[in-house]
DNA sequence: AGCACGCCGACT
DNA sequence: GTCGGCGTGCTC
């Protein structure tokens, strides 16, 4: 590690010829603001300037400097000690704020999501026994030497370990049988070792590593597509392998959705490696998050795991990424900065010359779309590994076929759970909703449950006696009468929710053991992997869940899987719905039979006929994306043409509509563009801030962002609405 | 993002 | 008469 001025120091500006440098603070700012420096600094270095009053860390950045008045000029404070960003990730931030068109800053304090990263460690001070032994010995002071076993430690970790005060571990420090020791707050990751022999490949595993290692070799972007069960992760494993040996300073990043980016996962990694990865995700604490940054900038993190936002740390050499799931629409970043990190994942690649790989069993229609143009190369594998076999997929035609009013359960996917249970067998119930039921009406009146910050229904949840609005987090207890006609006893549940099926499954079979996994009954991940390993243990007959059970669990004696709702999804306003139900139905279907049982998967629809549902019964990938591929280049929606949303929001609804006529009559017409709207968005209003949308749809040769540019610039939105741009949305409710 | 400046309600 | 609410605008 080279470093000037010591490992966190901050350098004061040596005196010299004053130059001009722009320097980028992760803010909400379109640009970087010129500065004087004193001394050397370069683009990418780490600094600290005043600013609108202030001190602010910012980054000396690139570009042609602003012709600031010199009495406007301030100077640079201090050079921070970091090591400076990669030009591969200025180059980045600048290309993903160009794109998804939000500010530069803003794309900037991506990078920085670390915090304190910058500033020297506050460390507590950690200790060893010094061997010599205290003038007087008693039981406690035993106990606390006792604790130690080689490494370090800290004064209450002592005192924790050995069941002793931390007086008894200060009075060792005063008598000298303690002695302080500097460790570094922040250790370095042990180096991943590629050449560590990997599990056992079967031969199409071998073959298709190998390809996976041809393709990556020439660089640009890889689809490996695996069915469920076809070990796609050992396969792609072998082409990290690769590329962490052939380059000995290299950095490679895996990501996945954040929901699959589980222990079990990161100890697979490091058992093919023989080292811990450094994991990135959401709810690392504020030290472990500082020592992966930390240790990705001065690229000693050579293998990084990481949810979406990891895609953004500075690495300091990155030669690879993985992109696990690809299809997954977690990958969309909905919240400030809007992007998709799978696609910017391949942007990223491409312009700093690595290879990446998009790994999935459902690959989404862009990637194969990608594959057919030439764009993507694509390496498949199509064997189950240890000879499981797919379920066998029916379909239940509720219109016909339905169950008595007020049950969501068919006979025929009740005398499959029956058959289970006689057979000693799993089921899974599978029902992608939240609560007891979806909307909650007066039978008098017809009034509905409203949440009222939003545009939703209350969903009622019953194992609180609640109605909660998923949208805004709003809840209120369950009223006995209608708000609306003060009818008593005449609110009705309307449709199937996680409990309510649980409910019935209670009623139906109360002998069996059943459990229930929903995001609101999960009071803690020790309790939902308690349920997840009863599952695997075969302690539970029967689990009823919503999609958290979708992905990465192992369920070897499960052999039926009954969804619910099939339809729910179809319904949105999601113009990738088929396609998710396509993806999340395959893979909760995938659950069953995994191991030698033969699984079967039964879907409750009342559209059979839907082209998703004809090819998931056929177990026809290639003809879904073909109808679905069909649908969208019809209507020249990606990845056939481009699409992109420009949303106004406000609470000042007058203001906001007068926004809205002024962004219409700013419109202007462009050679294949054509913009819908403005349209009240589906769910009007969210916490209280109304939301009015344009949509824009180009030709795929049309530069969307150039457009959209010269569009707003004709705007400005007064203070009180704000102008929400997203670049290939994928919900537009 | 922060922070200052500025114009309308209830208090020492 | 002031203290302070947060709407608005700027930061090299």
């Amino acid at each position: 590690m080279t470093e000037e001025g010591g490992e966190e120091g901050a350098n004061a500006m040596t005196p010299g010829p004053a130059k001009r440098v722009k320097v980028l603070f992760p803010m909400p700012l379109a640009k970087a603001y010129d500065y004087l420096a004193r001394g050397d600094l370069r683009a990418g270095d780490w600094v600290e300037a005043p600013f609108g009053g202030r001190l602010a860390v910012g980054v000396v950045w690139p570009g042609a400097l602003d012709e600031v008045p010199a009495e406007k000029l301030k100077s640079v404070a201090t050079r921070l000690g970091a090591p400076p960003l990669s030009s591969a990730v200025i180059d980045f931030v600048g290309w993903v704020a160009e794109y998804t068109m939000h500010p530069l800053g803003a794309c900037l304090r991506l990078v920085m999501r670390s915090g304190d990263a910058l500033r020297p460690p506050s460390g507590a001070t950690s200790y060893i026994p010094s061997g010599q032994a205290p003038a007087r010995m008693t039981e406690a002071r035993q106990a606390a030497l006792s604790a130690f076993a080689g490494a370090p430690l800290t004064v209450r970790r002592i005192a924790e370990l050995a069941g002793v005060s931390e007086a008894v571990v200060r009075g060792l420090v005063g008598s000298g049988a303690l002695k302080a020791i500097s460790v570094d707050p922040d250790p370095p990751f042990d180096a991943p070792d590629p050449l560590k022999p990997g599990v056992a490949l079967s031969p199409e595993q071998a073959r298709a590593a190998r390809a996976l290692i041809a393709a990556t070799g020439r660089g640009g972007a890889t689809l490996l597509d695996g069915v469920t069960g076809s070990g796609k992760t050992e396969v792609y494993l072998e082409a990290v392998a690769d590329a962490l040996q052939r380059d000995a300073a290299s950095q490679v990043l895996i990501l996945l959705p954040e929901i699959s980016l589980t222990l079990p996962f990161l100890k697979r990694v490091e058992a093919r490696f023989g080292a811990e990865p450094a994991a990135w995700h959401s709810d690392l604490t504020g030290a472990a998050r500082r020592r992966v940054w930390r240790r990705v900038c001065d690229g000693s993190a050579r293998l990084v795991i990481g949810a979406r936002s990891a895609l953004f740390l500075p690495y300091k050499n990155l030669s690879m990424i993985v992109v696990d799931e690809e299809h997954d629409a977690a990958y969309k970043q909905e919240e400030g900065v809007i992007y998709q990190a799978r696609d910017m994942a391949v942007a990223r690649g491409a312009r700093a010359g690595f290879p990446v790989i998009l790994a999935s069993a459902t690959p989404s229609l862009e990637s194969v779309v990608n594959v057919e143009q030439g764009r993507y190369e694509l390496v498949r594998l199509t064997a189950r590994f240890g000879s499981a076999a797919l379920p066998k997929v029916a379909l239940v035609d509720m219109r016909r076929d339905g169950p008595e009013d007020g049950r969501w359960l068919a006979p025929r996917l009740v005398d499959a759970v029956n058959a289970r249970l006689t057979a000693g067998e799993q089921s899974l119930l599978f029902i992608n909703r939240r609560g007891y039921a979806p909307l909650t009406l007066c039978r008098k009146c017809g009034h509905r449950m409203k949440s009222p910050h939003a545009d939703a229904w209350l969903v009622e949840h019953r194992f609180e006696n609640r109605l909660v609005c998923h949208h805004t987090g709003f809840s209120m207890p369950k009223p006995p009468a209608c708000p609306n006609c003060n009818a008593v006893g005449s609110l009705a549940a309307c449709g199937p929710g996680v409990e309510r099926v649980a409910e019935e499954a209670q009623a139906l079979w109360p002998n069996a053991r059943r459990a229930v996994l929903s995001s609101d009954m999960v009071q803690s991940p020790v309790h939902m992997r308690a349920v997840l390993e009863a599952m695997e243990a075969g302690e539970v007959d029967i689990l009823i869940a919503t999609q958290m059970v979708a992905k990465g669990h192992h369920f070897p004696n499960l052999t039926l899987v009954g969804v619910v709702d099939a339809d729910m999804g179809l319904t949105g306003g999601d113009l990738r719905a088929a396609e998710r139900t396509y993806q999340l139905l395959s893979q909760v279907a995938g659950r069953a039979g995994r191991a030698e049982r033969k699984g079967e998967a039964l879907l409750q629809t009342y559209i059979p006929h839907a082209a998703v549902f004809s090819a998931l019964e056929r177990g026809d990938r290639d003809a879904f994306l073909e109808a679905e591929s069909e649908g969208r280049s019809a209507l020249a929606y990606p990845p056939y043409g481009r699409l992109a949303t420009v949303t106004l929001k406000s609470k000042d609804e007058r203001r906001l509509k007068e926004c809205a006529s002024a962004h219409k009559g700013a419109l202007f017409n462009a050679d294949g563009v054509i913009v819908f709207g403005p349209a009240p968005a589906p769910i009007y209003r969210i916490r209280g801030e109304a939301r009015i949308r344009f949509l824009v749809k180009t030709r795929r040769d049309i530069n969307i962002q150039a457009f959209i540019a010269s569009w707003t610039e004709r705007v400005r939105p007064p203070a009180a609405v704000r102008r929400v741009i997203d670049i290939d949305p994928y919900s537009l409710a």
